[in-house]
DNA sequence: GGTTACATGTCGCAT
DNA sequence: ATGCGACGTGTAACC
């Protein structure tokens, strides 16, 4: 049995079952009445109140209250986790540098405290990430963009940031690509804009392109007011995914 | 005791107190060996191993690896969380709409099932958020601005969005200012740059100036090249905030 | 370690 | 519901 568990444990209890599990790679959990303070790149406060307390071995700690997908207070790997003793009762101290932060969780009740012995070595395999995206567009440029297009390079760094994809339109134009995963906002529209800047100068007559599954009125009334062009590259969109209610032996 | 725990439970037994929690407001926990597919914006599939997943009352489920600060998959609030049979092991189920996803997690090896009727009311305290370096400016303008510079408009409304601070300068020049509490990115240029797009056509006077506590060299030079201006506010500096090391008692 | 841009970002607010 | 910007964003990639 890879887990322990400790009914309404002691301070001292919590302290070595912490302490263990971080040597040992193991993900103690509890879940307490507890208060919260944190302070560093922002400050806060959280009264007293139940929540699920997740510390792991990488030095990860997360509050979590009944609700809410995020935890409410926590502090990301690579921080030192210590148990403290405050008056009769555990405190959960987290603390990391650059930046500068701490985080401390006094456990009022702690109801229970679990110590799970994980052993994960799978690696995550995900679909349908902007990579896939620019990897379709490099195999089928005119598909995706427009008939003669072709891509010079991808990637490219410039003054002003990386530039998706670098191309020559049919007519030996220059184009600059904008790659978006999900629904265009005015920002990749910014953004385009911006990398645009450094090739109108020196020649006017180059073309900019923002490709995306979709993209909204406004955003599109932004790209034409500046000369700008959107390609609606559909076959990524989520909506008209269909849904297909795989299972697991799909992937395998 | 607000908490209940299972070890080794059987199917019908997650299935019996995933419902419940979800019915009565309570957090279910299972530390268990699994295997987890996702499908919706992304798509992803996680090989068997030892994960924390978590379950909340608001439809919130998510799988945590034995490091990292996120969630290797999840589904956020407002999801519908079911436990079916998936030859004679569970199969936690969590789907919702707009967009259309779904999360399963096959619980091949459940070690360890907890149930924590948690009751949490408390309200989350914050400081330290942009909100604070507005003020400040607002109260000290020519302090964290220049000399000279006072505010017209604090948070108004344009065509494009909301403009942090409208003022005019020594000069009496319009000067629009976007504060930003961490180092400035070539986003927040793009924004800037936006916004000025509004006032430059009718009057090319106008400055703009992005303040924020850093900038790279990129973004200074990016400024720069458009005409506008960088503030250091180094105040807010997260580096040079004094790690006082408060109490709870600082707090109350 | 710094900078840049992506993310199943999530969250809150305003239309 | 959708659009838009902030976030203690976190995270990876590249330098």
């Amino acid at each position: 049995m890879p887990t322990e568990t400790h009914e309404n444990p002691a301070p001292e209890t919590i302290e070595r079952v912490v302490r263990e599990g971080q040597l040992d790679g193991a993900i103690v959990t509890c879940l307490a009445a507890c208060e919260v303070e944190y302070d560093g790149r922002s400050g806060g406060y959280l009264g007293p109140g139940d929540r699920l307390v997740v510390a792991k071995p990488d030095g990860t700690l997360l509050v979590h209250r009944p609700s809410g997908h995020q935890p409410v207070n926590w502090m990301p790997g690579g921080a030192t986790i210590k148990v403290e003793e405050d008056g009769g009762s555990a405190l959960l101290y987290a603390r990391r540098s650059n930046p500068n932060e701490y985080l401390r969780v006094y456990l009022h009740e702690p109801h229970l405290l679990t110590r799970f012995d994980a052993d994960d070595t799978a690696t995550y395999q995900e679909r349908g990430t902007e990579a896939e995206m620019h990897e379709y567009i490099e195999q089928n440029p005119e598909t995706a963009i427009e008939d003669g297009f072709r891509v010079v390079e991808h990637e490219r760094e410039s003054v002003y940031g990386y530039i998706d994809f670098f191309g020559k339109d049919a007519e030996g134009r220059p184009v600059v690509v904008e790659v978006k995963r999900r629904q265009a906002t005015l920002n990749n529209v910014d953004q385009l804009k911006r990398y645009m800047g450094l090739y109108r100068e020196s020649n006017p007559d180059v073309r900019g392109i923002l490709v995306a599954p979709s993209a909204s009125d406004r955003v599109q009334r932004a790209l034409r007011d500046d000369g700008l062009e959107f390609v609606e590259l559909s076959e990524f969109a989520v909506e008209t995914r269909e849904s297909s209610e795989k299972t697991l032996s799909d992937f395998l």
